[in-house]
DNA sequence: CGCACAAATGCAAATCATCGCAATTGCAAT
DNA sequence: ATTGCAATTGCGATGATTTGCATTTGTGCG
């Protein structure tokens, strides 16, 4: 049994329905190389679909993501990208300056999370962050000037 | 000297001007709870001069929240909200269950940062975060379900 | 199989947000 | 007060995203 079948198994099992256009949709953002933007998704889906409608992917892409399939991060810029739910939970470093985006593990903000959720009583389940700042390069270029 | 002296004079000071309709918006902004969407800036201010455009509600929210006057953060639902900057740094845990938004402070934010830049070199400047996840009460319900 | 029904889609219109460019206008220096 | 210039605005166009509603279509069930 493949992934695909294993999605499709575990929509059907929560009343959901596996349509051509959600494997299609789904097929795309294994295409790609991780991090994908809505129009990216919709520009692959349409070579084979051509009726497929823009409607359709901006909701499934929602839809996804409360069925937590996948994740979403909001990298600033209306850069909004979307991405498959892996083993690997991460998040994302931007750089304001440069633009750069790099990638850190789930460990140290779990920690922060633990924290929060012990002080506070809240249980935080968000597991894509884009947090923005100076990556290392950008600070030494800012301090010169 | 009032507050909109003290940031008309910060803003001549870095070169920028201080126009009406950044007075409009700035006042439109105090004149709220706190958050506001870029929308409800924009019917605020359209009402005493209609001629001032949303383009230039959506440039001026920018430029502040770029020269650290404001800050903007995504509570979820296409809800972008802005916020004058205070003396308190605070961040945001969204439920996404009741929907409930509670404040948080930046200390126990802070660290993690600290320790984000200590271990991958990058300077977190992100100063309001929401977090999504389920409240206190929220998870009480759902787990009787 | 074929049916029933709710889930999902497509379309078009509404909404939200951004952008290029010409015209305007603060503001600092005469 | 006047002037010069760059910052800012308004406008209209464009792009991104969401929504309402009629229609289509998976899926479970007999």
């Amino acid at each position: 049994m493949n992934r695909t079948d294993e999605v499709g198994h575990s929509l059907r099992k929560r009343g959901f329905r596996v349509t051509p256009q959600r494997e299609l949709i789904l097929a795309a953002m294994r295409a790609g190389d991780g991090h994908c933007t809505a129009e990216e998704v919709y520009a692959h889906v349409a070579v084979l679909a051509p009726s497929l409608s823009r409607a359709t992917v901006y909701r499934t892409l929602e839809f996804l993501v409360r069925e937590h399939l996948v994740t979403s991060a909001d990298l600033g810029e209306g850069r909004r990208v979307f991405e498959l739910v892996t083993a690997e939970v991460h998040h994302h470093l931007v750089c304001t300056r440069c633009k750069s985006v790099q990638q850190i593990g789930h460990a140290l903000i779990a920690e922060m999370f633990a924290t929060v959720e012990r002080e506070h009583g809240f249980a935080i389940s968000t597991d894509h962050l884009a947090l923005f700042g100076l990556c290392g390069r950008c600070r030494s270029a800012e301090s010169l000037s």
